[in-house]
DNA sequence: CAAGATATGTCAATATGGCTGACATAAATG
DNA sequence: CATTTATGTCAGCCATATTGACATATCTTG
């Protein structure tokens, strides 16, 4: 059984190569660990999902569309785009998929006919809601390993680890607290 | 300017179809709101290291690779696969590009001369260093705006949101504390 | 109303990064 | 020597993303 050639993280010289990178920390102070945190946590995070969706025939895209369908009822295809941050042509192909299997439904706009408003189903709802179920078990038993106050200073540092210049309509609604429009 | 359709996240009925989502949170309790932190959070955290790689030609998967050889010296090319999970054919592609293109070198290994043992070169560990410091700054950013307590609490948080059965090698040395071997 | 802008949809081609299966080589192991 | 292990590679497939071009319906504006 080969031995193991791996050492721990060594404590780099931290060769940050080329001119002071443009507003990066000082050497020494990168926080290597969070990085590496937020990958593993972030990949089976997104891994629960991942297994119960391939049942379904569908992938990451499919969950995504129908999450903000969900929390956002009436969401326009354009905000879906904003939000996504992919092209309609990438967007059409899953969001085609989701209408024709019945877990999503389009309703023409009241105001302006040429939007399609989108909603899901109650096979959508139930979907979605069963992924989200799985995703939830396992933030809960993160949390529950943390101070109970912890919960609400997690929710802080992730929300100020998200871009705010130049927010789409979910994170307006996630931040604005009260300018849903405009 | 059309008008606005998107409203607030609602108070969804829950309607999770189905015969009780096996082994989930009961209706109401789901985290929706963390489930969708977590999906701008990670966007935008990798965001920051996509934009970069660009101009050099890489990819996600080249930093994953580059940052990994670089925390872990002497990785095996089988290590890497385990904690990428993903398949040497799909490894071998960018594999091969960071070392043609100097990034990355290989050293035979001394007791099993069939290993390759990986390790980053001063080019690599430039590049590495330079996206880990745009990261870094989102993630101070985001940490100075909690309860300077609060960092350990998100550490705390993020590894309890990591699978810990069938740990990789790489895993054992963030959880195992000390069991680095075997 | 006619002209232009907007919202959506679709065709075609391409790139990236995963995958499977098959096979080859070198070196360790029994 | 036979087998297993560590690595590499060829060939093809799939999902998801991209760009550019174009079509249609509908709204807005001069």
């Amino acid at each position: 059984m080969a031995d193991i050639n791996v050492q721990r993280p060594a404590a780099q010289p931290d060769s940050r190569g080329a001119e002071a990178t443009p507003g990066a920390a000082r050497a020494g102070e990168l926080r290597w660990d969070i990085i590496e945190l937020l990958f593993f946590a972030y990949r089976d995070f997104v891994g629960d999902a991942d297994h119960e969706l391939e049942a379904f025939g569908f992938g990451r895209a499919h969950h995504r569309v129908l999450h903000f369908v969900h929390r956002y009822p009436g969401l326009k295809v354009a905000d879906l785009l904003d939000v996504l941050r992919i092209t309609k042509q990438s967007l059409g192909r899953v969001l085609k998929q989701l209408l024709d299997e019945g877990y999503i439904i389009q309703k023409t706009g009241n105001n302006d006919r040429r939007q399609r408003l989108l909603y899901a189903t109650p096979k959508g709802e139930a979907l979605v809601a069963k992924l989200a179920g799985l995703q939830t078990d396992r933030i809960n038993r993160a949390i529950a390993s943390i101070d109970p106050a912890g919960t609400e200073t997690v929710r802080q540092f992730l929300r100020a680890m998200i871009d705010r210049d130049d927010p789409d309509k979910v994170l307006e609604a996630i931040f604005g607290g009260g300018k849903p429009g405009k």
